[in-house]
DNA sequence: GAAATTGTGAAGCCTTTGTGAACCAAAGGT
DNA sequence: ACCTTTGGTTCACAAAGGCTTCACAATTTC
């Protein structure tokens, strides 16, 4: 049970999903509100700016992935937790997913426990920012915002997957991250890729910013080094 | 390849899904335990303690679900992970409206990776809040994010195998690990490995961190001393 | 003192990683 | 629409270095 109440937003247009998982949020000691289609949740969502906004991507009139893009574009919303529902199977929805910005995504049917466990989960990350928006180091410091690296006074443009990494690395410099662990926070939880794209993107970030900087543990993975 | 291998028990009552499940786990470092049906789960898992139970959910006899509610009243059992593996398409509802307590839901037929990426992660989410990542001592401090030893304020960098002796060896410091355990724990169970093998590494032990640290219990096996 | 166990050094194997290039897909410009 | 550019992924090969083995010396046990 949450200290504070939280509140969610659950937008599907199945009436049975958003009862069941409003109950379920409800016992759990969130506060839940609903949309049926991507529109009204969008609306409801810059009115009541919820914690977390469920999504459930197959919709119709407006699906889930092009309302949370709408989301992260209004100012009001951007920086809202948003999670998919999707289907179990429809992999491709889960890769669209996150590439529109949302922060999980939730196979449907999902046991109540695993969707409260999911959801608070989300929240913890949420509420310790273990994020901030600008990193700063002797070598060089990190923009999120503007995607830009600045090295000795040069802004440096990185590619997404390249930054994703190195705010990843650099979010805790010295630890060391495994493959698997850099692989669900780049790429996501479920893509599969394999594990030597993130030594050739290692390398990049070797070449653009000075070997130096990043370490290889072998058998484990990478850190950064300041 | 986990850190340290974890076990994990299968209960099906289709012994080709057991061996396909099993095979793929083994494959990524798990060691496997197989049940027939829910009774026989139940009872190797009360001895065995795995990490996790992954539990089909249609099976004669005793069906995943009345074996979940069971595991869950059990003290030994209850704090295990515990996932459903339901055949797709079944009916999902009579599942989702029991909160017979499980922690994952795994839906048959699985892609062997994302099988090994579902169980990682729920691995991961256990393991987090368990073990703690730091041991300190006069000698020296362990920090297992970063892979490193630091004494007198010198860090040292340690190899994978090494890094995970000393871990383990450090875990319970005074205690006598036997070959054996230390194998098992470190190596996991079905690598066919030398045991003259840990000698080497303890010597490397020695070496880096002082020899007066590690102490050997002839033919039983070695401990650590603060 | 003989047998078993462990310490030690070195050598080879083999896994892991670095690297360059090719391929594919997506985005943007014309 | 077409072409160009760029990013992302994969592959093949090379390099590196950790892991393991082995032989032999040292130590302990009986």
């Amino acid at each position: 049970m949450p200290a504070l109440s939280k509140t969610i937003l659950v937008v599907d247009d199945d009436p049975d999903i958003r009862e069941l998982i409003g109950f379920n949020l409800l016992q759990a000691g969130f506060r839940v509100e609903t949309a049926e289609n991507g529109a009204v949740g969008i609306k409801k969502a810059i009115r009541l700016l919820p914690d977390l906004i469920l999504l459930d991507v197959m919709m119709p009139e407006m699906d889930g992935i092009e309302a949370c893009k709408q989301l992260r574009e209004h100012p009001k919303t951007q920086g809202c937790l948003i999670a998919f529902l999707s289907a179990r199977g429809e992999d491709y929805s889960q890769i669209a997913g996150f590439d529109s910005g949302a922060d999980d995504y939730i196979t449907k049917p999902v046991a109540p426990r695993v969707l409260i466990k999911r959801v608070e989960a989300l929240m913890r990350r949420m509420h310790n920012p273990d994020t901030p928006d600008q990193l700063a180091f002797d070598a060089f410091t990190i923009d999120r915002n503007r995607h830009m690296v600045t090295q000795n006074g040069v802004q440096i443009s990185l590619p997404k997957k390249e930054f994703e990494l190195l705010f990843l690395l650099c979010s805790d410099p010295g630890k060391v991250f495994t493959r698997d662990r850099i692989l669900t926070k780049v790429w996501g939880h479920d893509v599969i890729v394999g594990d030597r794209t993130i030594d050739v993107h290692i390398r990049k970030l070797r070449s653009k910013l000075g070997k130096e900087h990043f370490t290889t543990i072998k058998g484990v993975g990478y850190k950064f080094d300041a």
